[in-house]
DNA sequence: GCCAATTAGTTAGCGCGCAAATCAATAGCG
DNA sequence: CGCTATTGATTTGCGCGCTAACTAATTGGC
C-alpha cells in the first residue's frame, strides 16, 4: 500500500468537516440556513440574551466571522442586535418568537442526519471528545 | 451540567477542523502557502501529472473550488497547466522543480504541529479511521 | 457521419473563517 | 479628574468550498 493522503489526520479531519457541512446543507435548506448560522442558532437555544464576544467565545468563532453571519440572522428575523444599556460597547443578541420556535422544527435535522450514518453511538462520541482534545490543543499554540 | 454545543459531534468536527487550518497558517506562511495549498501540494507529491478531475478525487474537493487553488500555485511557480494532448478537454497538471523541491522542506511542518500537540499516537490513528469512515458515510447521501 | 448526451474544466455568486486595522466606550491608574 | 490602556464590535481584504450555469471537447447511438 503506497502512502495516500488519507494516512494524514489533517486530511481526515478536513474532508470529514467538509463532508459534514455538505450533508447539513441540504437539510437545513427548508429553513433558510447555512451550516454556521445554523451554529449560532443552536448557542442562542442554549443560551439566550448574549453578547457577540461571549457568542464567540461559546462557538469558537472570530468576532469578525460572527457579526456578518449574525447581521444575516437579524434580516432573517431570527433575533435582534440591541446595543447593552449597562455597557455601550455591548451588543445583546436575543432570539426573537420566531427563532425561539425554529428550535422544535429543527429538532428533525440532528435525527435525520444520524439515521443516514449508522455509526456505533460510543463510537461517536469517543469521536466527539478526541475531536475536542485536539481542537483545546491546537489552540493552546 | 448543562447541555452544551459541545455535546454535538459535528461542532466538535467543525471546531477541530477550523483550529487544524488556524495552527497550520503560521507554519505554512514562510512557504507562503494556505493550508488548502498545502493539501494540494502534498496530494501531488504523492502522485504527480494528473488532471483536475482526478485531483477532485483525491482531495475530496469540488473541481470548482480546485481551479482557483491550481491556478494560485501555478502564479506561485509550483506547477504548470497543460492542456492535455490525447483529450483536449483535459489539463494535466504538474509540479515544477520549485514545487518538487518544496517537499522536502515543508517535510518539518508535520512534525512541528504533532510537537505541539501530544497525543497518544494511537488514538490519532482511531481519530484519522473514525473521520474517513464518517467523511464515506456523510458522502453516500 | 451526425447529433444528442456526457465529460472536463471554468466562472460567478454566496457565505463563510481569519487576520489586521479601525472606532467607540469603558476601566484603570496616577 | 484626566489620560492611557483595554475591551467590544465592525470593516476590509483574502482565500477558501460549494452550487449552478456555462463552454468546449469527446463519446455513443442511430
Amino acid at each position: 500500500m503506497k502512502p495516500q493522503l488519507s494516512d494524514n489526520l489533517c486530511f481526515a479531519l478536513y474532508t470529514a468537516s467538509n463532508a459534514l457541512t455538505r450533508a447539513y446543507r441540504p437539510l437545513l435548506e427548508r429553513f433558510d440556513l447555512t451550516y454556521g448560522q445554523y451554529l449560532v442558532m443552536q448557542a442562542l437555544w442554549l443560551e439566550d440574551k448574549v453578547s457577540l464576544t461571549e457568542l464567540s467565545r461559546q462557538t469558537r468563532l472570530d468576532p469578525g466571522s460572527l457579526t456578518p453571519v449574525v447581521k444575516r440572522l437579524e434580516g432573517k428575523g431570527m433575533l435582534t442586535r440591541t446595543v447593552s444599556s449597562e455597557d455601550e460597547r455591548r451588543k445583546v443578541i436575543a432570539l426573537t418568537e420566531t427563532g425561539q420556535a425554529l428550535q422544535q422544527q429543527a429538532a428533525v435535522v440532528k435525527s435525520e442526519l444520524e439515521q443516514k450514518t449508522d455509526i456505533d453511538p460510543q463510537v461517536i462520541d469517543t469521536l466527539r471528545r478526541h475531536c475536542l482534545t485536539l481542537a483545546d490543543q491546537l489552540a493552546k499554540v
